[in-house]
RNA sequence: GUGCCCGUAGCUCAGGCGGAUAGAGCAUCGGCCUUCUAAGCCGAGGGUCGCAGGUUCAAGUCCUGCCGGGCACGCCA
């Protein structure tokens, strides 16, 4: 309908153009907005007043010539000057029925648009090391990422999801000691833990595996894992301890054996993040490797593209990417003095890689702490000859879980954190995305356990569900009452939707494909959710104020066309979200 | 110290590219179940949009400064 009205609005600029004004405006300029009071009528636009300075004129007597030279639509009964120069768009009573009947016709794709126009999008989301479960702030990140990449593709992108497994480097090193520290624990040697290993429940299942893969072919004497070892923390360095500890493993079990343990731990908690994932209805395309990148070449090719530019410098021993030169804070190392490559590196390569896959936006969900790491990507993008604009970070703010009043602590580190497993089966899948994703990423969140456990009216997911719900039942008490619903008549009589809450309805039935487009463009999945509960609210309220099961049977097919409308959008809405849409409750 | 984000009703938060009288939920108070699910509806009270300037027909929205809060700034991963 908006689209329509712009369409409309661009015909009559048309015909002004050379007479009234000196030339076309951009179609950009044209902005049609719902109006908050229907006073107003539906739909207005501040277009004379946008144009009426560069073209000189008085913004009234603009906005009437444009209003006259609107081309006749079904759409509109009429459009009017109003305030200081807003043309105010009154729909025409069938222009609502026509509508209705686009989302019985279209079901599940109303909503759906061409805007995206097929451009491919990536979008990395979650990425959590592999080193432990998800906690409840990646939970928030997957919720997001999840219902940002279903916006994006029903307005028409073509869009990957992708998780990047950081499984190179010293923290996979890490938790393969800490699970093979507690195989040996199980192997009935006493030895202490150290402070810097992963120290969580989960590396026990991780020991148990281990043993039932290799028996106690693993197993070593503690006095040859601790001999000569250097203090642990408080007493001493806990990086230095945890270093020396990882050494000591690989030359006692040797590289294959080193090598059996890191695998069986990562391949252990990669299936346990992604089953978690799964379970929270979070799928991914692809799953990224950091080694597989490293063992295909990518890196070197990356480096390669940046020497051959000119961009790298070799200073102090390092290799220098001189990132300041490209809106950087300072320069980054990609190789260091002992020779290994930085994670830079590996984090350049792989957007690198993204886009040589073929797509043309990169969209990185990352944690809020991640804000320093866009520059850099960015620069380095830049340097290999990309665009910068194509790639987007999005920032989630923290999740702070409360008990009511009652902050719970968290800490990794202090192996008390709550995981996103437990917060699912605490208060449930539904609950929890709902909750995740009613506030705007940008705003740290206070995800309150109780009021997303309680099923009273103060939590605010029953209150869309029970809307589906209700719709529902409405229609096995027709069942029930030996009456039938008719559409094509029910959407033929839709003229008789009159009554103040009919029209509530409708008009904001109606704004979903805006909203929808707004919630993409704008990668705020919050806008649906809020709109969501607008709906709802609206359908409340009819709900009320009518029966919808009346004798007169036109009015009835009207009514249950319009509810049933209600629940497609309410469905269609939901399952961007990844809410489920119940029949009842 | 430098950079990014945030500050709107008692509480938690929406406010599209600047637009008409700043909105929800919760909480508080008062009503509505012989009728399609009361997990619902209707009504009332509640605001110096952190502060001070600036830009203009128009500022919660844009710009500058200040105050307050969060986060990040490694040849870590």
């Amino acid at each position: 309908m908006k689209q329509e009205l712009e369409q409309l609005l661009l015909a009559s600029l048309g015909k002004l153009t050379g007479s009234v004004l000196a030339q076309m405006p951009a179609p950009s300029a044209v902005v049609v907005e719902r109006t908050r009071d229907n006073q107003h009528g539906e739909f207005a636009t501040n277009l004379a007043l946008r144009l009426a300075k560069p073209a000189g004129r008085n913004p009234r007597e603009l906005a009437a010539a444009i209003v006259a030279a609107l081309p006749a639509s079904p759409l509109l009964a009429r459009a009017e000057v109003a305030g200081a120069g807003f043309i105010n768009f009154h729909l025409a009573p069938e222009a609502y029925a026509r509508e209705l009947a686009g989302i019985h016709a279209l079901g599940t794709a109303y909503g759906e648009s061409r805007l995206g126009q097929g451009e491919r999008v990536l979008v990395e989301f979650v990425s959590a090391n592999p080193t432990g479960p998800l906690h409840v702030g990646h939970g928030r990140q997957a919720a997001y990422g999840a219902t940002l990449a279903n916006l994006l593709t029903a307005v028409g992108f073509e869009v990957a999801r992708e998780y990047y497994i950081n499984d190179a480097g010293r923290q996979m090193d890490i938790l393969a000691v800490s699970t093979w520290l507690r195989y040996l624990g199980l192997c009935g040697e006493e030895l202490p833990f150290p402070q810097n290993g992963y120290r969580g429940d989960y590396v026990h299942p991780l020991a148990h595996k281990l043993k039932a893969a290799a028996g106690e072919q693993l197993r070593r004497p503690a006095v040859s894992v601790l001999a000569n070892l250097p203090a642990d923390a408080p007493a001493g360095d806990k990086e230095v301890y945890i270093d020396a500890l990882i050494a000591r493993a690989r030359e006692l079990l040797g590289t294959d054996g080193f090598r059996e343990v890191l695998e069986l731990s990562l391949a252990e908690m990669l299936a346990d993040i992604r089953n978690d994932l799964g379970e929270f209805g979070v799928v991914f395309d692809h799953w990224s490797s950091e080694r597989a990148l490293a063992d295909s070449g990518a890196i070197d090719h990356a480096l390669a593209v940046l020497e051959s530019r000119g961009r790298l410098q070799r200073r102090d021993g390092a290799l220098w990417f001189r990132a300041t030169e490209f809106g950087d804070e300072k320069d980054r190392v990609v190789v260091r003095e002992n020779g290994q490559k930085t994670y830079f590196a590996s984090d350049i390569a792989y957007h690198l890689q993204k886009r040589e896959r073929g797509f043309a936006r990169l969209i990185d969900v990352l944690g809020a702490d991640h804000h320093g790491y866009v520059a850099r990507v960015r620069a380095g993008l830049i340097a290999m000859g990309q665009p910068g604009e194509c790639l987007e970070a999005t920032l989630i703010q923290f999740v702070s879980l409360f008990r009511g009043a009652e902050k719970i602590p968290m800490g990794k580190r202090e192996a008390q954190f709550v995981s996103l497993r437990q917060l699912r089966e605490e208060v449930g899948n539904d609950a929890c995305r709902f909750f995740y994703l009613m506030r705007s990423h940008e705003q740290p969140l206070d995800f309150d356990l109780e009021l997303a456990k309680s099923h009273t009216n103060e939590n605010p997911v029953y209150y869309i569900q029970y809307a589906h719900a209700r719709v529902a039942s409405v229609m096995k008490q027709l069942a029930s009452r030996g009456l039938s619903f008719d559409r094509d008549a029910g959407l033929s009589a839709a003229g008789m939707l009159g009554s103040a809450q009919e029209q509530a309805v409708l008009s904001s039935l109606t704004r979903y494909p805006e909203i929808v487009e707004q919630a993409a463009v704008n990668r705020a999945p919050h806008a649906l959710v809020h709109y969501l509960r607008d709906l709802a609210n609206a359908f409340h309220t009819y709900y009320n104020a009518e029966a919808f099961i009346v004798g007169e049977t036109a009015l009835r097919n009207a009514r249950l066309a319009l509810v049933l409308g209600v629940q497609q959008v309410l469905r269609n809405g939901l399952t961007l979200l990844g809410v489920s849409a119940p029949q009842s409750m």
